[in-house]
DNA sequence: AAGTGGTCTAGACCACCTG
DNA sequence: AGGTGGTCTAGACCACTTA
């Protein structure tokens, strides 16, 4: 005698086939696991670092078999929200306890042998968003902004410039003095001190000439050729927490990107 | 009565735990599918755009279960190799016949929507590789090569001057009127014509001034800032088959990039 | 030894596409 | 109706980690 079959559809799954409004939205099981273990990280159930529950654990919790549940974190896991270690446990990811120091930063030395950068902060202060800025954060023309500028050097000498806006609402506190006394990376202190957690971002990269006020603090003519990068950083629900513009000196360094 | 269980482990994964080198070196059953079917890609025995045999028919020539079959076919998806559609089989992936013209370029107009450009050949011609083109496409200094130079131009404007260095031995009777004729992107006649496939690249990206060459080829001052965008693209186990050199005006486009 | 993720199987059913 | 990929299950066993 064969194994039961089961009789009928998981209820989770049980969606129309078609819905009025002429949208597909069928969403596999899986992807509604998904959907749930995305907002408990959001919610901040399991911090940074943290071990989650096993997969056994989930699949019992959410009455769902362990391949079910296993395939919606491998999708969290490809999307780096989650870190698989076997023998383990599944982890939140974190910007802090990396290997690599700067999970977003693509700047490499000519020779290819990554070394850690130096930081100096220009300076940090609030002031009222910019229309630009406040549009790229989604935020209203005169809302509290934090603006800082900071110089990444290697070897001692300065390679990057980088102007990083951050909404107030959500950096309350954010002062010159925490951000020198902490140590590694700064979205680990974002996640660690302000429970932000940068997810995703994308970058508009050019080439422009270094100007009065930029070429100075790379020690460079005005004129020179710099890359501009600019980087619009996410956290969970597309929702932009971060606007960044960074000036890099390329004539002892690339910008190293994989295609595929 | 329950199903009965395996008795052996599957003779194809009976590889030794740990073997003297002390390499690790244990391959799951889906990772060695995933080779064979490399191997039969890299070998031409489906063509780009081709359907490849059914997953189910996949798992009875290999001797194992759809599930496994489709676990490598799953990687080789998620590294572009092949393509998934729904209810009509799995294809080989192709430059051509592609929603998006040039999978790799990532250049797009500064209000986002991106336009096909049109190509100008500048020139085409046979050559002896220069010591450091020869070191990046692991060839001989010296060995035949040809070079070729274009212009991709949006809206009548010149935007991109790439120089394009490719080895001669795979590419016999490439000539400047067979890639004028050639409609579609050049990768697509790589693969169709020369069965070059593009499968990865890395890029090398700086900002640098426009010098007495490149200035009038993009009809701006010398000293202008320029995108350099030194691609090298590989083929199958990693070889590499051409290097590309691009230098962009980022005045009304940008590079865009993803992060996560 | 116990717990975790990783692999593999066999089978059922669903969604999608094509004759 | 029949074929293809996509989802889901239940269960076994393997590899790795920790105690």
């Amino acid at each position: 005698m064969p194994a039961m079959p089961p009789v009928l559809p998981h209820p989770a799954a049980a969606a129309p086939t078609e819905p009025a409004d002429g949208t597909p939205a069928f969403s596999p099981l899986y992807q509604q696991i998904k959907g749930l273990l995305t907002r408990e990280l959001q919610a901040g159930v399991w911090k940074p670092g943290e071990a989650i529950p096993s997969e056994l654990e989930l699949a019992s919790r959410f009455k769902v078999s362990q391949g079910t549940v296993r395939k919606a974190i491998d999708e969290l896991a490809a999307e780096n929200l989650l870190v698989r270690r076997q023998g383990k446990g599944t982890f939140v990811a974190t910007h802090a306890e990396q290997q690599v120091q700067y999970r977003f930063l693509r700047l490499m030395p000519d020779d290819g042998v990554p070394r850690d950068m130096a930081r100096r902060l220009v300076d940090c202060q609030r002031l009222r968003a910019p229309a630009p800025v406040a549009r790229a954060l989604d935020c209203r023309s005169g809302d509290a902004v934090i603006q800082m500028r900071r110089l990444l050097l290697a070897g001692g000498r300065p390679v990057v410039f980088d102007e990083i806006w951050l909404p107030g609402s959500l950096f309350k506190g954010l002062t010159a003095e925490r951000l020198a006394e902490y140590k590694g990376p700064m979205y680990g202190m974002f996640e660690a001190e302000f429970g932000v957690r940068m997810i995703r971002a994308v970058e508009k990269i050019r080439a422009v000439a270094a100007d009065a006020s930029s070429a100075p603090m790379l020690g460079l003519p005005v004129g020179s050729p710099l890359l501009s990068v600019e980087r619009l950083s996410f956290t969970y629900g597309d929702r932009p927490v971060e606007l960044r513009r960074g000036l890099y000196n390329t004539e002892q360094h690339f910008y190293r990107n994989e295609l595929n």
